[in-house]
DNA sequence: CTGAAACCTGAACCGGGTTTCAACTTGGAT
DNA sequence: ATCCAAGTTGAAACCCGGTTCAGGTTTCAG
């Protein structure tokens, strides 16, 4: 299961709890180092049995340095949901600007998803046990991004593109197809295409279940 | 939140752990009494953070009891979720029997199951978390679920009242969708209510989001 | 009524993991 | 070259809750 980039790339300034940022080259690089170890621990483990001195020892250093940068294990938990959850909003963003039209838009944000999903399966792990370790970022999470996308609804539906009684329960409804969709043809198999998927989702959206007559 | 009847009503054979099954009617009362407590333990403090003294403090009976009819912590959480699961089936399935076209069936689907989690609020905190301490009953929830879900479509498309190309797919996305709203209409606030909610999601689902033009 | 099985009790055992801390090392500014 | 703040170390203190168990109480079939 491999968490390949994990959290390096970009490495957020309050990825350390306050007063505790590094200050020198080498204290950057520690703490990097034990916030990828970090996501390779809970997302193999989950939180509760994911152990600081587990992940100090993924990262090759002293259970103490854990907490030269965090104040304690929920506070890595923490940094780790707020990063994941940006991640995948800037994974799947700009194929959104992309897309002609809206319901394009819609199958483009699952297809990425899923994409996304595929390479970091141990996202669900660590959003998921968010609600029980950090339900405010749980609850962030899942707002905003409803909220993004009854934005572009409203959008959608001002130029006329989708109907004009779209809103938050359609918003919502969307958001819990892709999060259940990611998890059957992402997480847990692999035995339909993306593409496929997103297709039959989109044809679904634009004109629904119902026979003609 | 009031767990009311909790699992109390049903009291499935299989509740105690193999071997621990109560012989007597004072048995009965103190295994129905710690399942009852279990699910408002796990309810309000998730599985980690809830204890067994806690269980056995609110049954108000001593912890070594919880030893006479659960083989471990673990052991009860299983139980809680299994009966969960078909507690939910249970509720939701009368009303799909009842309605007359398959989209209506959908729509009575999510409006009971709105209806069951506003009396049931523990419910996401228990099935969510059997992620992680059971996973088993938590694929096995969301497997047999969409594959009912799918068993309907299906039928359905063969009466000619949906289109023929449902399939898993649909199935996955419509779960999704109830979960979702389940939860933000359900759980987090209480500002919509289920009928409306329903009716949006069934004309969705009907003749989708898209413009005639 | 009565005795054995079922049930109840809670103090104590126990393992494991988080967090602390005092001594030690490193690196870069002066 | 020197010095000290920043960083590192890992043993051990500490905490906590699951599980056990030996002894007492209740139930109910015979």
């Amino acid at each position: 299961m491999g968490t390949e980039r994990g959290i390096a790339a970009t490495m957020p300034a309050e990825a350390a709890s306050a007063g505790k940022e590094p200050r020198t080259a080498r204290g950057r690089r520690t703490l990097r180092a034990i916030l990828d170890a970090a996501a390779e621990e809970f997302g193999e483990k989950g939180f509760h049995e994911g152990s600081v001195s587990g992940i100090t020892r993924r990262a090759g250093v002293a259970l103490g340095s854990f907490y030269t940068y965090f104040d304690s294990k929920d506070a890595v938990f923490r940094a780790l949901v707020r990063d994941m959850s940006n991640q995948v909003r800037e994974h799947v963003a700009p194929a959104l600007r992309a897309a002609p039209h809206q319901i394009d838009a819609e199958r483009a944000g699952l297809l990425h998803f899923m994409r996304f999903v595929r390479q970091h399966k141990e996202i669900y792990r660590i959003i998921d046990e968010a609600e029980f370790v950090d339900p405010e970022s749980f609850r962030a999470h899942y707002t905003t991004t409803a909220e993004r996308i009854r934005a572009r609804l409203e959008a959608a539906a001002a130029c006329g593109e989708v109907i004009p009684e779209v809103g938050e329960v359609h918003a919502w409804a969307i958001m819990g197809m892709n999060v259940f969709l990611g998890l059957r043809y992402g997480v847990w198999s692999e035995d339909a295409s993306p593409e496929d998927v997103a297709d039959t989702v989109a044809a679904m959206l634009a004109r629904g279940l119902a026979t003609g007559k």
